[in-house]
DNA sequence: ATTGACTTTCGCCATTTGGCAAATTATAAT
DNA sequence: ATTATAATTTGCCAAATGGCGAAAGTCAAT
């Protein structure tokens, strides 16, 4: 229930390859060095704040939620629980939320229905030639 | 209206020196050492996330409040306006309400009560011996 | 004026951050 | 397999953070 055990820098490298970006990509769109991202990625740099705070966004992230999963700000009492989809396993991804949420309805729909139809198109695949 | 032009560590100085207390005082009850909490104040150093954290509840700061101010964090859209007298001239000292929430609310009013009586007193002293 | 206690500032240093460029590793394409 | 290209990691460095102890101010009491 819990993901105590992830590191802040596991949960930006899984946010980049989600997304996906290389470090290169993200160095450029957040003015960071990929030298660093990579550091920070595989926890042998700890971010400062201006660095958080440059990356929060190209990651899908909302500011304080990263400083949160950084150890900066304690977990937001109210607002967390109400509104946001904070980073744990088995929720909404933030970048997803984020993208999806700058479309109109319907495309957010269309968005599902293609979807539905892969997974099934990729069953019936699995079906017909099930090799293993 | 804006209060841009004053800097971090003068506010901070401002808050330490109006609650009251010593940089020695604040050092020790942060546990940040009493040279660093004076050159940031004379903005001879920037403070990292930790150290403001560390800072923040002593100061009678919220955390996010101060990161705003350090310029962490952009300005809190929906909160701000509704419930927190962020820093700034004119309003509510955040010492002052952290104090002020931690009493009863009968205590709050007396306080308000005590307050109204001085002003009156104050007011009738003055009329009484009008001197240039 | 001078002593004494307290408060702030300064000098120095270890540690950390973060960038640049080179080296290494992974990924294709022939 | 080999070469070309892109991605990541490493080596090295400058700059910044933050702590400790000494020096310099402040201020009251004598």
């Amino acid at each position: 229930m819990n993901n105590r055990e992830i590191s802040l820098g596991e949960i930006i490298r899984q946010q980049r390859v989600t997304i996906p970006l290389t470090l290169q990509e993200l160095a450029q769109k957040t003015s960071v060095s990929p030298s660093h991202l990579g550091r920070m990625e595989r926890g042998e740099r700890f971010p400062s704040a201006r660095i958080l705070r440059k990356i929060a966004g190209p990651l899908g992230f909302e500011e304080d939620e990263l400083f949160t999963l950084a150890g900066y700000l304690s977990p937001h009492p109210s607002t967390v629980a109400e509104s946001r989809p904070s980073y744990s396993s088995g929720r909404l991804d933030p970048y997803v939320s984020k993208v999806l949420a700058n479309e109109p309805i319907e495309v957010q729909h269309a968005v599902i229905g293609i979807l539905s139809i892969l997974k099934s198109l990729s069953k019936s695949i699995a079906k017909e030639t099930p090799q293993g």
